[in-house]
DNA sequence: GCCAACGTTGGC
DNA sequence: GCCAACGTTGGC
């Protein structure tokens, strides 16, 4: 594109950009929601699928996460924030990992297990079920919708979150 | 704890 | 560039 044509620098992205929604998972045992909670913040790394990478790039800072909790529990238990868009993972110096930073934004009212996500056909879809072994995978905004109708929490707008934004360290 | 699925790696 | 072996994830 001509530079004549070129927009003249946006003034910094504009923060009313619709969030994009994912899907986040751990092993309880290895780092739980309760931990996270405690944390208040955590690096998102450990990431070594090429398809997870690339989602936590797509991250932008502001999107919401369920945290879904594998293996033990099978379910998803929050929601967290992206309060640091992706950077070099630290834990892989020298190689092609990314991690963004997560911070706890609501726990849900009621916890929705794996069983209940197959079971409904609104969620077929999920990326969390055609690519079951990803560990980090979009949710549709309809997708996000429904699962806060199972979890209770239907009436709560993503925008309510007071989590601190303090990027960077 | 086992096993299936599947992404990644490495040999040819 | 294909494909078999391997490793990891995650459900059961």
């Amino acid at each position: 594109m001509p530079k004549t044509t070129r927009a003249p620098k946006k003034p910094a992205a504009p923060p009313a950009a619709v969030p994009s929604y994912w899907l986040i998972k751990s092993e309880p045992t290895v780092y739980a929601w309760t931990r996270l909670q405690q944390d208040g913040r955590t690096m998102w790394d450990g990431v070594r699928n090429f398809e997870a990478r690339n989602n936590l790039r797509a991250m932008k800072e502001g999107d919401l996460c369920f945290f879904y909790h594998s293996n033990e529990g099978k379910e998803l238990v929050g929601v967290v924030k992206v309060v640091r868009a992706a950077y070099p993972d630290p834990t892989a110096p020298g190689e092609d990992w990314s991690v963004v930073d997560v911070a706890p934004a609501y726990p849900l009212k009621k916890t929705v297990g794996l069983d209940a996500i197959k079971e409904a056909p609104e969620l077929a879809e999920m990326q969390m079920l055609t690519r079951n072994r990803l560990s980090v995978t979009r949710v549709t905004a309809a997708q996000w919708t429904f699962l806060h109708g199972l979890a209770a929490t239907s009436g709560r707008p993503p925008k309510a979150k007071p989590v601190a934004e303090k990027v960077g360290k």
